[in-house]
RNA sequence: GCCCUCAUCAUCUAGCCCGGUUAGGAUACAGGCCUUUCAAGCCUGCGGCGGGGGUUCAAAUCCCCCUGAGGGCACCA
């Protein structure tokens, strides 16, 4: 049974690497049939945990990377740690260290001047028991270090690398808990991924280099390590590391600019993964049953808006009206367009005509804003455009009075009716479309007009006619 | 500085493992068609195997070197 993990530490908000990696995590564990994990990783001390963590869980559950198991907090496993760390002391694979902060930054400093490895340097690693007692009377609190093999190496298979190896004279006597008895995240998550029994670490690449360590640390305890995985990394535009330098890096402000799950879990997938082939569009069901962790790429990829954004559009254009209406609501709320008693049939009934335009959810407020106000608001140019000629102004009149006449105000009769007036104007349809967009949306771009109209429903449709007229009036 | 990883259009990528393709698709960009605006849709164009050596009849594909990029080197995770 494949037993996966995703294992964030609680900052407040779900970058969007880590999301990639929990989907990895999660594709892998549906694809298996085996189970997914959520453990929090909250042993920094000075981190304040309090509720951090809630966003990274509604980021999970906008995305429906539901989990198995947990979440499991790693604050309320500390007597394992220790208990473990003992192990590791008792039998001469770890040792405390005395050592302060600042003296191992001094020490370091010096390493690295003189053209060394800024490693520590295992002072501490083979102390007399009476030098232990003077560090001790000196009210010293030790740490407690790893003790490193000084020869060989670790070599370890990555799923999707292959064979990766590091000499052990590379790797420094790392800390594994500190003096207030917390333990740092290699013996935490390697004690949690073994009683976890998690088959399959699958994470960033930022992690490779510490691999060898924790795999160090599986032998030093007598653990079988896990097989690991480690996934690309997802960069800027400017191929640096993803940051807030390159816009939003949060799940969750995205879904606040409108992007749909879909969409979002869709452009996920195809960072550094593809089903093969041409496809673009893939469902999270043929996600879950093309995916494989062999296939996923080994080079970094870079964050693509473009693509996110193409994705969203195509989402939008397909998603039922009914369920674009539902998350659309919240959007039109912030614009003041909405309150709590509007009625969503008529949303429901806008959405058809701006689904293939708006892009996101938080475009939608502007194409419809004309349907939710009883006063809008002219552009100054739209008007300049179409209203303040004589042509226009008296196109704009006869429309107004055909359309008075037109029973049942429906898309095909206001059609029909406009058609011929232009005909017998002698104009081109548009010279009597035109006015009429900017009369009824104060803009010249719009929803297609005439569905519009039929919406909008004639008694508005003719007052914002009167309305438009009077603003231009002299 | 040391260690590790990676390398196909601007970007995401198919192809690489099992050498023989006009190196394919998508986004973006440009042009066209359609059209009541804007979109969407359709068509066309633009554009790439980082460089150098091998191996081979033949290399994007196998090997080596260089270069470039990224990651790591905490009592963070």
């Amino acid at each position: 049974m494949v037993r996966v993990r995703f294992a964030p530490s609680p900052t407040g908000h779900l970058h969007i690497g880590s999301a990639r990696t929990a989907l990895f995590n999660w594709l892998y564990a549906m694809k298996m049939r085996g189970v997914f994990i959520l453990r929090i990783e909250d042993t920094d001390l000075r981190r304040n945990v309090d509720e951090a963590f809630g966003a990274i869980l509604d980021a999970m559950k906008w995305l429906g990377l539901d989990w198995q198991e947990g979440p499991y907090y790693q604050s309320q496993r500390l007597e394992l740690y220790r208990k473990e760390v003992e192990r590791l002391l008792e039998t001469g694979k770890a040792y405390r260290c005395y050592c302060l902060p600042e003296e191992l930054e001094e020490r370091r400093k010096e390493a690295l001047q003189k053209g060394l490895k800024p490693m520590y340097d295992r002072k501490c690693r083979e102390l007399s028991s009476e030098e232990r007692e003077k560090l001790e009377r000196e009210g010293r609190k030790p740490a407690i270090r790893f003790k490193v093999p000084l020869e060989g190496k670790t070599i370890f298979k990555d799923v999707i690398r292959g064979e990766i190896e590091f000499y052990n004279s590379e790797i420094e006597d790392f800390v594994i808990m500190r003096k207030d008895g917390i333990p740092t995240y290699n013996l935490a998550c390697v004690v949690d991924d073994h009683y976890m029994e998690i088959t399959d670490v699958i994470r960033g690449e930022d992690h490779i280099s510490n691999t060898p360590k924790q795999i160090l640390l599986y032998e030093a305890l007598g653990y079988a390590p896990p097989r690991f995985a480690h996934l690309p990394m997802i960069l800027g535009p400017d191929k640096s590391r993803l940051s807030k330098r390159h816009g939003a890096t949060s799940v969750n402000a995205y879904r606040d600019m409108g992007f749909l799950p879909e969409a979002m879990l869709n452009f996920l997938a195809l960072l550094g993964w593809s089903p093969g082939g041409n496809r673009e569009i893939i469902s999270r069901e043929e996600m879950i049953a093309e995916f494989e962790l062999e296939r996923v790429k080994r080079h970094p990829a870079i964050f693509n808006m473009d693509k996110l954004i193409w994705l969203n559009s195509h989402y939008m254009k397909t998603s039922p009206p009914t369920y674009l209406a539902r998350l659309a609501v919240p959007f039109l709320e912030k614009e003041g367009l909405v309150g709590p008693d509007f009625s969503l049939s008529v949303l429901e009934a806008v959405i058809p005509l701006v689904q293939e335009r708006a892009k996101t959810l938080g475009e939608i407020p502007r194409w419809v804003d004309f349907f939710f106000k009883d006063e809008i608001e002219y552009e100054p140019s739209a008007v300049e455009q179409w209203l303040k000629d004589e042509l226009h102004r008296k196109l704009l009149l006869s429309a107004k009075e055909v359309l008075e006449n037109i029973e049942p105000f429906n898309k095909e009769n206001i059609e029909t009716a406009l058609r011929a007036l232009a005909e017998r104007e002698g104009v081109k349809a548009k010279e009597v479309f035109h006015p009429l967009r900017v009369a009824v949306t104060g803009k010249t771009v719009s929803p297609p007009l005439l569905e519009s109209l039929e919406i909008l429903g004639k008694a508005k449709t003719l007052k914002r006619i009167d309305q438009a007229l009077g603003v231009t009036s002299p």
